[in-house]
Order: structure tokens, then C-alpha cells, then sequence
RNA sequence: GGUGGGGUGGCCGAGUGGCGAGGCAGCGGCCUGCAAAGCCGUAUACGCGGGUUCGAUUCCCGUCCCCACCUCCA
């Protein structure tokens, strides 16, 4: 079975063949950064790690870029504010601090979440603020073909003209007349109140540096043109495809397509779109006040049961987030890491393409059905267990492999954890745990349960949870080593 | 008003015209000195009302409710 991926343009799901065979070109919208990351922006980026994990076990080079935008209306304003009479500063916004600084600040913000839960980076990372003269080219070919103008009232904005490409609306099918009114229509200089800005011509009190000369004056991008611009740089005219959140797909695509199909580009071929994270069935606001941050999550579990739970559910479907959930994620992970730890050897090889079992490739190729595939997981840790219990190593191993090159492909495998295991204090605490479990050891054998529970019992107390195995006792801390 | 997506057992979450994915939690058993881990077993589940069908959670019609987008948003 081929893979199949749901087009939301076509809002079907197609078999999935590259442009160029063996070679899968994506582009996928990152962040404004404008503030800190939230669960909405990493379970975007985990869902496309995920793809991109998926198309490389399945043959793919795969070139991947993610925009940075580092240059719009709030990054302006959040910098802006911080010089206002009345900032106060936060732990997000300690200082003053020029829009560029603010904006690299929380580029870097970024990269620590995405970096925390094993998400890979792409291949390509473009920012708006370096691709001026792409946009500018854009906005020519725009204008030229009689689908962009400059604004009749000397703003300097140039919009583009949805009245003049019929097909605007096609990706969301919708039609320009059945739109709601937008609240702030404010014509200005534009012909349509659903024209948007390819360019915002630079207004007073804007920060010079906010600011880039073009053929139509003195102003800064829109935030739509970076993005067909950045693509099809890197990617080509015509692309694979083109990701993004939900909640990405109008305006933002929508525009995106437009301007790239009215300069004459093919562009994305498959549009992918996850769904939203909500907070006990609700879309997490800052302004409901209903929010969790990567970093509280991972004050709760380890990475990568937050991994997990980001990744659980299908990409599409709507992730809701509880209080619990990431507990239950972590039960579930460590029941899969002590299978492994049980039935692997202390170094072995992996080969994906080898160890996969046809369940679980199925499912990942058919819109990669996570939770099938997460099915076809623990049938297998189950499975190996099985072989565990009834002394039959050989067969658990393999089981082990297979689980292993589930959880790599999944990108579970290599989730950085908080180092535990060296250092002078992680051998201290080793020399002390030893020591009681050779005391309780001693105590067992003579038949002296109640000394070998107290040691039992004094070092559950302490964090530390015994497991008695044949070969002996082991010990593991628990609640992520907190 | 327009456009999409949903309502599945205590919770999360796949899926299918007929043999009840999976995880978490619970209960019973095995194992264990006792535990833990593991294994086995265990649930009148598919919003409501009609219809099609030998048979519908799955298809059709109606209906109720929820969510998202149409404004910055992953």
C-alpha cells in the first residue's frame, strides 16, 4: 500500500507521488515570534516531524522548510510597548527591547521547545526579513499580470485584487459574496474590503529599521508574501506540499495561493493542515486564560510523554489537553521503555525498513493513522512481553526491534531526557541505591521480610521504585526523576 | 449568514455494513514471602428519531448539540 495523505484543497484523500520521484519537497509555516511558543505551535511541528519521519522511512529524501516570520504587526507593537510610559515588565517582556531583538529572542525561544521534544529541525529555515528582493519580484509579476495595485490613497500599501482571480476562495471553498463582513473594514485605499496587503507602506512613528525600500515606496511586507515567495524560492514554482495549523487555512493560505497561482506558479500540489490543541474541549486563548505552555508541560512529565501526547491522536482531529493526560501518556511510555530495556540488548542495530510490521505501516501510510500505528505498538510490547514471561529471549528480542523502530519512526526513540545517568551525583546516589539492595538482598535470603520491606519502603519514599526479576532487584526513579 | 469538522464504553482515541483497535483507569485471576512489573480474563460503546438492509455504530433522511474558520493565530 502506497501512501495517501488528505488534500485539504480537495479536501479528499489522494495517493501521494512526488514531482520528482524518490525527492519530496515541503514547506510548512512556522511561527510569528512574537512571544513565547504555545502547545498549538509544537503540536504543529510534532505533526510534521511526524510526516517527515514517515516519507524518510518510506524512501523520501525530503527537502523541508519552515518559515520564521520576524517581521509583523505584533512584534511591532510588543516592542513598541515596551518603550511606553506605562510597560510594566513581565517575564516574557523584561526590558525594553528593539522589534529585531524581540524578534530573534523568541526565534531562539522556539528552537528550545521544538529541541525539548525531539522535533527535528528542517533543512531550510528562511525569515521574512531576508527575502525583500523575492517579494518584491512577486509583487512586479502581481502587478504586471493586472492582479495587484498600489494603494489609490498614497499610503503606500499595495493590495492584491480579489476581484480579478475568480478562483480566490477555492482552497476553503468559499465565495468572496458569502463572507462575513470583516469588523475593522476599513476600505482605505483598497477596491474590495477583501483586497489584502502584499506590502504596508511605512507610517509614521514606525521604527526605520522596520522598514525596506521597494519600487512602491518605503514600507514592510504583508505577512502572506513571505511565504509564497520563501516557498517557491527554495522548493520551486510547483511544490509537494504545503503544511500549516487549521486555523492557518483562511486567510493565510488562501492568500498564499492566490497571489502564487495569479503570478502563473503551480505551487502546492497537497495541502496538510493539523488541528487545533484545545483545553477541556475549548480552543486554548490567551484571553480565556484557558492555556498551558510547553515549558509547564514539561514540568509535569518527562519530554518525551509530552512527545507522546502531542503525537497520540491523528494529526486532523482536534488534540484536547486535560489535566491527567500527560500522566497517562507517561504510563503508557514507560510501559513501552521497560519492554525495551527487557528485551533489547545493550547495543543493537536498527533497521526501520526491516523491523516494521505491516500493521503499523499500513496505518501510518493511510493518512498516518498515529493511533493505529500506536496500536500495532504495544500489540507488539504485549506480544514481546509475552515471549518475556514464557523465557523465550529470542522472540522478545525481535519484538524489541520491532518496537524500536516503531518508537524511532514515531520519533520517540531519541527524545532528549534530563541526563540522570552521569555525572558525580548520579554515581553517588548509584554507590548509596546499590548498598540497600545488597542489604535488602541479604535480609531477603535470611527470611528477614520486615527489614527487607523497611528498605523497600524508604526508598519508594525517597522516589526510587523497586522491581524484583529474577536476576536480582532494580531500581528506577520515578515522576521523571524530579 | 457562509465554509468545514465532530458527537464511540469511567477518560482519551481509531475504525468498520455482520467476527467489540489501542492506551489510561477499574475489577477478578496467575506470578510474587508481600509488592512492583508482566501475563490472562473482564464492559447491555457508538447523540436522538425515522428509513434502506437478512443485518447499521458504519449508508440515506430528519433532528439536537459541540467545535473550528470567515479578524491576528499552529
Amino acid at each position: 500500500m502506497a501512501l495517501r495523505l488528505y488534500d485539504t484543497k480537495t479536501a479528499s484523500t489522494r495517493d501521494f507521488e512526488p514531482l520528482e520521484p524518490g525527492r519530496v519537497s515541503l514547506y510548512y509555516c512556522g511561527a510569528t515570534v512574537q512571544g513565547r511558543p504555545h502547545v498549538g505551535h509544537v503540536r504543529s511541528a510534532v505533526a510534521f516531524d511526524l510526516l517527515i519521519r514517515w516519507l524518510e522511512a518510506s524512501g523520501y529524501d525530503v527537502l523541508s522548510v519552515r518559515n520564521v516570520t520576524d517581521i509583523d504587526d505584533k512584534i511591532l507593537e510588543k516592542s513598541e510597548a515596551s518603550y511606553g510610559a506605562d510597560y510594566l515588565p513581565s517575564a516574557d517582556y523584561p526590558a525594553e527591547e528593539p522589534w529585531f531583538a524581540l524578534a530573534y529572542r523568541f526565534e531562539q525561544a522556539f528552537h528550545e521547545a521544538y529541541d525539548a521534544l525531539g522535533v527535528r529541525r528542517p533543512r531550510c529555515e528562511p525569515r521574512a526579513t531576508g527575502h525583500m528582493t523575492e517579494m518584491f519580484e512577486l509583487m512586479r509579476r502581481l502587478i504586471d499580470a493586472g492582479h495587484a495595485y498600489p494603494a489609490s490613497d498614497g499610503s503606500g500599501d499595495v493590495y492584491f485584487d480579489v476581484r480579478s482571480w475568480p478562483q480566490y476562495g477555492e482552497l476553503t471553498r468559499q465565495s468572496v459574496e458569502d463572507m462575513q463582513d470583516a469588523p475593522d473594514a476599513d476600505p482605505r485605499g483598497k477596491r474590495d474590503p477583501r483586497d489584502f496587503a502584499l506590502w504596508k507602506g511605512h507610517k509614521e512613528g514606525d521604527p526605520e529599521s522596520a522598514s525596506w525600500d521597494s519600487p512602491w515606496g518605503r514600507g514592510r511586507p504583508g505577512w502572506h508574501l513571505e511565504c509564497s515567495a520563501m516557498s517557491t524560492k527554495y522548493l520551486g514554482s510547483t511544490f509537494d506540499i504545503h503544511g500549516g495549523g487549521l486555523d492557518l487555512r483562511f486567510p493565510h493560505h488562501e492568500n498564499e495561493l492566490a497571489q502564487s497561482a495569479a503570478a502563473g506558479d503551480g505551487f502546492a500540489r497537497f495541502w496538510l493542515h493539523n488541528g487545533m490543541v484545545t483545553y477541556e474541549g475549548e480552543k486554548m486563548s490567551k484571553s480565556v486564560g484557558n492555556t498551558i505552555s510547553p515549558q509547564e508541560m514539561l514540568e509535569q512529565a518527562r519530554p518525551k510523554a509530552v512527545r507522546y501526547f502531542l503525537g497520540q491522536a491523528h494529526y486532523r482531529s482536534q488534540l484536547d489537553y486535560r489535566p491527567g493526560a500527560l500522566q497517562e501518556a507517561e504510563a503508557a511510555v514507560e510501559r513501552v521503555e521497560s519492554f525495551l530495556d527487557r528485551a533489547l540488548p545493550e547495543s543493537f542495530s536498527l533497521r526501520p525498513q526491516r523491523h516494521l510490521p505491516d500493521a503499523f505501516r499500513e496505518a501510518m501510510d493511510d493518512d498516518l493513522n498515529v493511533p493505529a500505528a500506536l496500536a500495532a505498538l504495544h500489540e507488539a510490547v504485549r506480544a514481546g512481553n509475552t515471549a518475556l514471561d514464557a523465557g523465550d529471549s529470542a522472540a522478545a528480542e525481535e519484538r524489541g526491534l520491532e518496537v524500536a523502530a516503531m518508537m524511532s519512526v514515531l520519533g520517540l526513540l531519541e527524545v532528549p531526557e534530563p541526563d540522570l545517568s552521569s555525572g558525580p551525583a548520579a554515581a553517588a546516589l548509584e554507590t548509596l541505591i546499590e548498598a540497600q539492595l545488597a542489604e535488602r538482598a541479604e535480609a531477603k535470603s535470611a527470611k528477614d521480610f520486615a527489614s527487607a520491606d523497611a528498605i523497600r519502603d524508604r526508598l519508594t519514599a525517597a522516589g526510587v521504585q523497586i522491581e524484583d526479576t529474577p536476576a536480582g532487584a532494580t531500581w528506577s526513579l520515578t515522576k521523571g526523576g524530579a
